[in-house]
This record gives structure tokens, C-alpha cells and sequence, in this order.
RNA sequence: GGGCCCGUAGCUCAGCCCGGUAGAGCAGGCGGCUCUUAACCGCAAGGUCAGGGGUUCGAAUCCCCUCGGGCCCGCCA
């Protein structure tokens, strides 16, 4: 049933002539009675405060009197007989090792050059130097070699092209371009920030399983494995709100995970099988006090993406769409004003499935009114999306979890927002009312085929005991970080995206 | 799942249409140069042209299959 994975690999590729050679080096190091790994390099500073200390020099001139000591990755050397500079790089950024033989004594000056290698891990002790040409500088006394560096990196210009190589070996392409390593370091940050804005606003943050018997609160094919402990398969969650909702229930108030949900489907430019989302579950609060929450954590969002990415004429459109004020579409007067169907609430699903057809969509028959209602929508509103948009107010079918609107029948009060090409994110006032949610679960089960929610007892059990009017929203980190950055594939907003065995 | 495109030295790329001994730059090796910024100059070396099959006197090049990747479409709240 669960058949053996096939095993890792495990034996190296062959080695090539420019390693053999660099194996060399490291044998002479060793036989030298030297450690080409070491164990530590106390006292190091980043290559940002050689780089202020040197800030008054003049051109050409060094400051003997103080010392710095840096570790990096060896990016380039320049030989120019009896000096030769470096470019030594670490997170802080690039700085210029100035190696001279008068410093550092004609043997050892001489055997450095000959051991290093573009990539290898160094560090340096001098003082802070300008160049003749006013390049901030370290004027080199000593050097340690923290790390050879086996396989050489990448081309020195051009870095890594090859975007399959990027994915499958994304430490070389961070350790080649400082704009990745920027990249993940903002998407890091605007997570940070999230946090923070949630917890300013009294949310707990909390953990809820991700093995769960049977994958719930979503529609989405799970993957599935085994519990030893159990002696019975399980599934990897392909949402977060279920489990959340119960601590509402349980009174938490205010909840919020961030975590990977799994959904077992392809991989294109914004879909991932595995996605980091965040649902929130906010008690004694409904959909409009989410909005009005949502909108003010993507200006925060915003503001902090130019802020550390302030240079990116790219990332300040794809920012500044996050300003309010934002768009608003009510989701059946914009489909039915952009088809001309007229009274889309009062089709049946017969009719929706013949429209949809009509509109070029090609799901199951046996499909539920609320995915047809979906597929107009997405055929007929969704294309035309220019900006960061809320719709609201879908129609029942569509959202098995949701409670039914206040003032408008046929529907349910949910929002979700869309930027030009995804949807961003998804929320409503929840439905807590349990004999309704046994309901539209039981309603959801019998339309033919439909099992796109399963029926989970346990849950209705919970809201049983009663939970507050309260109000939920999820999601994608991964399309946030896109849409904030200005990305157009989800691959670039994650570290390790899947790839299949070569 | 369907269509189109891509895979040549460690890296970045030519060569493919129109078949005729596999090229360059970077990196690495050797030599030169005491202020360069992708330093520069000289010399030598480096290849399973993704893999397999076919056509041909001869295939990186033309044809078929497979693998991996990209883009678009379909599927996927």
C-alpha cells in the first residue's frame, strides 16, 4: 500500500579536474601541519563597520592604529604581482582585501595566492584602508582559512542562469547573487511584521497538527501517509481552520497560526504543494473588523517592503498597489453586470453548469453549484482585475463555513482579495450556528459526486457547545511575498521549491 | 494531461536552419606585472554536445522515444 521511496542519493558526482585540484591544496594545507576547516574565528566583525571605519581616510592612506578582523566568501582576486586585491563577501555586504608583500612577507604572500580559490571561506585581520582610487579597504596582516571550497562557484559576472539549477541547488544561487539573499531575507522580515501586527492586536499565536485522520476546512486532494501509533493512515492538513475555530470555542478569543499546509496538486506559477499559510480566528468581531484589520496590516506591509527594498522601482509599483484605498466588487452584481446573466442567484445548478460550459470551463459535471459559480466568476470578473480588489458577499454555495449574510439573501458574508492574476487571501463572519453547518455540510455531501468538504462531526460537536460571533481569514505567505515584491513565479518567494529526481 | 520552447567545458554562451575533425569568455594551471574593480598580457590544458534509438559514407546539427526544466492552457477553495 505504501510503497518503499526510492532512497536519496548518495554517491557524489565524479570529480572534475578544476576540484582535483583544489583537493590538492587542501592536501598541501594539511600536510603542512594546517587545518583548511577550522573550529571558529573569534572576534569577527561584519564588512559594514570596515567599511565606516574608513570613512575619512584619504585615498591610498590606512589607519595602522586600529585593527578588524572579517570572514567571508572569497568572491574574486586580482594579482597584480607584489599586491593583489580580494573581494571578500559577507551578509553585510562586499569588501576589498588589499594583499601586499610588504604586509604580509614574500613566502607567505606568495603561498596564499597559490592556495586560494573564488568560494573559499576566509577570514582577514588588517586595518581599515582606502584605495588609491577610494575603494574602502582592508590592508591585510594576516589571513585564516575557515573553509575550502571544493567545487568552484559560478561565474563571477553572469552568476547562475540555469533556473532548474537555481531551484535544485539554491545554496549556490544564494551564495552567487546578493539579490536572492535579499530577496528571502525581506521575505523573513515582512513575516516578522506580520507577526507583530497580529500580536499588537492581542492575537495568540498557536500550533494545531498537521497529521490529522482526515484532512478538512478546505477543498484539495491531501497527501497522505501512515501513523505507526495510530495503526491507521493519516493526512497532512490541507487547511488550518477547524482545529482554530475549536480554541475560539475553548475561549482563546484571538488566534492566529502560521504554518505549512499541503494540498497534493501540480506546481505552476501560483500553486505550491506545500505553502506556508496563515489563518486567524477573531472572536466577538465579524468580516467588516477583518477588513478593516487586513487593511491596515498590507499598508503596513507595504511601507516596510519599500523601506527595505527602497531602490526597486519594481517592488514600489508592486507595493504601492497595498496603499489604501482598495477596490470593491460585490461578487454577483460584478458578474452579472460583466456576463449580462441576468439573476445569477436564482439558476439552478442545471443552468450554472450550462453557463459555465458556455464559458469555456471544463470541471466534472457532477460539480457543485458553488464551483460553477466560482468558474463564471473566474471567466467573466476575474481577468478584468486590475488592482488589489475585495470581493464580497458570494453567494452560499460557494462557502460551506461561512455565515449567511445579514442583509442580502443567497449569501454568505465573505470577502476575498485579488491582485492582478491570484487570489491573495480569503475571509468571512463564520458560521456558528451548529445545526447550519450540519446542514451545509449534509447539502454540500448531496449534490452528485461533491465531496469537496468533508463532513467533519466533530467540529459541528464543538460549535455545540457555542461559539462567539466571530470572524476568520487565511492566507498564502508565499503569494503575499510575491505580490509585495512584484514576483511572478512562486518559486522565487520559496527556498526550497520541489523538484523532481533527475 | 495538451501545446510550444530549452538542455553543448565547473559557470555564461556561440555552433544547429544549410550534416563534414566541438569554439569563445570566466574560473582553474604555468609565466609576467606593487592600486585593481568582470584588472590586464602571454602560453598550455579542459567535452558522455541530457540519455537512448534511427537515417546517413559521416550527426551537437535531421527524425523518433525517454528524462529534466521553462512558458501557456487544462485541473486544483
Amino acid at each position: 500500500m505504501y510503497p518503499r521511496p526510492p532512497r536519496p542519493r548518495t554517491s557524489m558526482p565524479e570529480e572534475t579536474p578544476l576540484e582535483r585540484e583544489r583537493r590538492g591544496k587542501v592536501a598541501r594545507w594539511r600536510a603542512d601541519g594546517r587545518e583548511p576547516y577550522p573550529w571558529e574565528f573569534p572576534g569577527r566583525v561584519d564588512t559594514a563597520v570596515v567599511r565606516a571605519a574608513c570613512a575619512g581616510l584619504a585615498p591610498g592612506a590606512d589607519d595602522p592604529a586600529r585593527s578588524f578582523r572579517v570572514g567571508g566568501r572569497l568572491r574574486i582576486v586580482r594579482q597584480h604581482g607584489r599586491t593583489a586585491f580580494a573581494d571578500l563577501e559577507d551578509l553585510a555586504g562586499p569588501l576589498q582585501l588589499i594583499l601586499r608583500v610588504d604586509e604580509l612577507g614574500e613566502s607567505a604572500y606568495r603561498s596564499w595566492l597559490a592556495d586560494l580559490d573564488p568560494g573559499d571561506i576566509l577570514g582577514a585581520d588588517g586595518s581599515p584602508a582606502l584605495s588609491r582610487r577610494g575603494e574602502p579597504s582592508l590592508l591585510v596582516r594576516s589571513l585564516t582559512l575557515l573553509a575550502k571550497a571544493i567545487t568552484p562557484p559560478p561565474e563571477k559576472f553572469h552568476g547562475l542562469q540555469d533556473v532548474e539549477e537555481r531551484l535544485r541547488r539554491r545554496y549556490v544561487d544564494l551564495l552567487s547573487s546578493e539579490a536572492v539573499r535579499r530577496r528571502f531575507r525581506v521575505r523573513s522580515l515582512l513575516l516578522r511584521a506580520i507577526r507583530e501586527h497580529f500580536d499588537a492586536a492581542g492575537f495568540l499565536e498557536v500550533e494545531t497538527p498537521v497529521l490529522e485522520r482526515v484532512a478538512s476546512g478546505a477543498a484539495a486532494q491531501p497527501f497522505v501517509t501512515r501513523s505507526n501509533y495510530l495503526d491507521a493512515e493519516v493526512q497532512l492538513r490541507i487547511a488550518e481552520e477547524l482545529p482554530l475555530k475549536r480554541l475560539l470555542v475553548g475561549g482563546l478569543e484571538r488566534v492566529y497560526e502560521i504554518g505549512k499546509v499541503f494540498r497534493n496538486e501540480d506546481l505552476d506559477s501560483i500553486h505550491a504543494p506545500e505553502f506556508t499559510e496563515l489563518e486567524a480566528y477573531w472572536a466577538y468581531a465579524d468580516y467588516h473588523d477583518m477588513r478593516r484589520f487586513l487593511e491596515g496590516l498590507y499598508e503596513r506591509l507595504a511601507a516596510r517592503t519599500v523601506e527595505l527594498l527602497p531602490d526597486d522601482p519594481e517592488v514600489a509599483r508592486a507595493a504601492g498597489r497595498f496603499r489604501p484605498p482598495f477596490a470593491t466588487l460585490d461578487f454577483v452584481e460584478s458578474l452579472e453586470a460583466r456576463s449580462g446573466i441576468p439573476d445569477i442567484l436564482g439558476k439552478s445548478r442545471e443552468e450554472l453548469r450550462a453557463l459555465a460550459r458556455a464559458a469555456g470551463s471544463t470541471v466534472p459535471d457532477g460539480s457543485s453549484t458553488g464551483t460553477f459559480l466560482d468558474k463564471l466568476f473566474e471567466h467573466y470578473v476575474e481577468p478584468s482585475i486590475d488592482r488589489v480588489t475585495f470581493v464580497v458577499d458570494f453567494p452560499t454555495a460557494t462557502t460551506p463555513l461561512a455565515k449567511r449574510h445579514r442583509a442580502k439573501p443567497g449569501r454568505v458574508e465573505r470577502f476575498e482579495v485579488f491582485a492582478p492574476g491570484m487570489e491573495l487571501a480569503n475571509a468571512y463572519t463564520e458560521l456558528t450556528d451548529p445545526d447550519e453547518q450540519e446542514e451545509r455540510f449534509r447539502s454540500q455531501l448531496g449534490e452528485r459526486g461533491d465531496d469537496r468538504y468533508a463532513y467533519d462531526a466533530d467540529f459541528v460537536e464543538a460549535l455545540r457547545y457555542g461559539l462567539p460571533p466571530t470572524t476568520g481569514i487565511g492566507f498564502g505567505i508565499d503569494r503575499l511575498v510575491m505580490a509585495l515584491l512584484g514576483l511572478s513565479s512562486i518559486k522565487d518567494a520559496i527556498l526550497f521549491p520541489p523538484v523532481r529526481e533527475r
